[in-house]
This record gives structure tokens, C-alpha cells and sequence, in this order.
DNA sequence: TAAACCATGTAACATGTTACATGATTTT
DNA sequence: AAAATCATGTAACATGTTACATGGTTTA
């Protein structure tokens, strides 16, 4: 049950339209939560059906028009109790692990070359969080909602240096063979 | 398309029923790709239709009566390929992450308070693989299985380490308020 | 005017979650 | 004999993925 909140609270920040909306999934947003277009003009339609958004009134509503959504307060309530309601950490799910695992069994043939694959895929990434810290969080902003940006920006970052540490780590073992 | 995998490679490392591998997969298994009986249930169906597994032969198929399932060879062939072919690391998709975001739309309160108690699973976490690091992977074990084992073991103790660090960090930052 | 792109969608399917159903075995 | 537990499932629904459809606008 998150995809809604992450719309409401992309709604909240600047009124879109479903395409809009899908860009910024595709770049900040997208950070940590990623949507495709399919599943975002679903969403909108339930949202809508549900008085959480409503169509901004200006256009005509017809196939092949943009059609910019706006957050009502019904939806804002539901942002605000989904955002301060208790929620456990989701146990860890990631195919590559699992992968390794099953190499144990079947062998590693194969997974070592998709390894190097993943760390420079990793460093890129790494590489892309860290330009954005510098340009976007400078050390004289930090108001509260700096903090919280900047935070979940480096949680990014923190995560991608895991990543490129772990896998450089786990290649040479493997290479050592 | 990775539970099929993860139940194949359950099913290799040692024959199993449908609970026994729910078992498994809320503890070792569980660690790095989480299932639910019904999933599993549902997926050793599939296996067998397409041909992959097979019931070890010997009980009676009755319900309420245990099913022993072994993997074919066809079922450790796809293995073998799923293991090898490349795949792209999934894009992070964190709730927590997201709440953050919307709470420097709306407010952090609640927000704190979750972050604590996420502080205090994730150590307790970290301890649990601390401890099975201890037990399970003494320096001499040290074949290709055991170092395959024990990267994928130690990237859960690098991911717990991970959030307990940006926990104390950002529950400190959102405290000097 | 054809091609490329913008914008919104449908359909089918795979995967994951929640609640419930049912028979067999063990324990009290 | 009732309760708890073992074991296998069904049903309904939510979420996520992939492929395709369609109309409008810009550009070569």
C-alpha cells in the first residue's frame, strides 16, 4: 500500500499530469520508489474514484489530452495517517543473494562475470547520488525539510557504497578460487 | 520470477514438503527471499505441471497427508540457466524511505517514533546473523560452498549495519530540531 | 504527409497478501 | 472427547510487469 502515498506525495509537491507524474518517478522519486506509467494512471483512476484527487478543471477530457491531477484534503489526511502510522522493515528480497545461493548448489558459472556487471552498474549509480548531494544540499540548507531530503539521499548513498563494497569483496574471494 | 528459483534450490540442498519448505524459508532461506505457505503451496503446483519437481513416491496423496517433493532434472537444468543468465539489480523501493519524503511534505509526526522502533528490530537483526557468522563459518570452512554461503550471509550483516548506522544518524539529526 | 513523439489508456498475466477451510495426528 | 497442532490447500484481492492500442501534436 505505498504506490498511492508516493503519488499523493508527489501530487502534494507540484500538480501533474500521469506523464509528469511518470518522469519524476523515472528521477527523484524513482530513488526509492519506481512506477511505471501503467501502474500510475491506475492509481490515479482509483484515487479519483476514491475523492482522494480530483482532475484540476481547464482542460477537456479527451483521449490523447493531458489531464493534471491536484491533492483534495481527504487525500492529505490520508497521506498524513499512512505516513505516521507504524510500519515493520520489509525482510530483504533480492534475486542476486538468492542467486549466489543457488550457485553454491549449481555452480558459480556464469554469476561471476553478472557480478562485475552489477558493481560498475552500482558505481554509476553511486556516482549519480553523489553529484546530486553536492548540488542539491549544500551545508547552509538545512531546514527540517532539507534534513528529511537530505537523509533519504544519503540512505541512497549509503546503500550504493554497500553494494560496490560488498560485490568488490565478494569477486576477489570468488577470483581467489 | 525468482520464488520458483529459490524453492528449486531449497528442494536440491535437501527434499522437502510444502510446510517443511515454509519452515526454511522463515529462517535461512527467509533471510534473503521471504515466502508464505499459500505462495509455496501454490508455486510446488506449477513445478510439478511444468515437469520440474516430482512427489516422492511412497505416501499416500491424500489432504492432510505429507507430500515430499525432489527436484528432476529438468528442474536443476533451469536452475542452472536462471543461475547464469545476467540480470539488472532491481531499483530500491523502500517504504520507510518514502514516508520520510512525505513527511517533509506534511510532518514527521509519528515518523520518529517508527524510526526507533525500526532502530531496535535492525540491531536485533544484525545480532542474530552476528551470531550465526560465530556458529556456522569458523575461518577453516572455507570450500567454495562455504565462501559463497558466507558472502551472501555477510550481506545481510552489512545491510543490518547499514540501517542502524543511518537510523542513529537521522533519529539524531530530526532530534537537534 | 509521413515519422516521431506526447499522452492516456486496456488486457493479460505473474506475483504477493490476507482470510478462511479441512482433514489427520498428537496432547490434555 | 476436546483442544492444539500438523499439513495442505482455496478464494479473493492487491500489486507489479509486459505487450499492445489509440488519439493528438510537432517536426523533418
Amino acid at each position: 500500500m505505498s504506490l498511492p502515498h508516493a503519488i499523493l506525495t508527489a501530487l502534494l509537491e507540484k500538480p501533474s499530469s500521469g506523464l509528469e507524474l511518470t518522469r519524476r518517478f523515472d528521477r527523484s522519486i524513482g530513488y526509492f520508489w519506481s512506477a511505471t506509467h501503467q501502474q500510475i494512471y491506475r492509481e490515479l483512476g482509483k484515487l479519483e474514484r476514491d475523492g482522494l484527487i480530483r482532475e484540476l478543471p481547464s482542460q477537456a477530457p479527451a483521449r490523447g489530452q493531458k489531464k493534471e491531477y491536484e491533492v483534495l484534503p481527504q487525500g492529505r489526511a490520508e497521506l498524513v495517517r499512512w505516513t505516521a502510522a507504524p510500519q515493520d522493515p520489509k525482510p530483504l528480497r533480492d534475486p542476486l543473494l538468492l542467486r549466489l545461493r543457488s550457485a553454491a548448489v549449481v555452480g558459480v558459472t556464469g554469476v561471476d562475470d553478472d557480478l562485475r556487471r552489477h558493481l560498475v552498474l552500482h558505481r554509476r549509480q553511486l556516482d549519480r547520488y553523489l553529484e546530486i548531494e553536492e548540488k542539491d544540499f549544500p551545508p547552509e540548507k538545512n531546514s527540517e525539510v532539507d534534513r528529511l531530503q537530505h537523509a533519504v539521499l544519503r540512505a541512497g548513498i549509503d546503500l550504493e557504497t554497500f553494494w560496490v563494497r560488498w560485490l568488490e569483496r565478494t569477486i576477489s574471494e570468488l577470483d581467489d578460487a
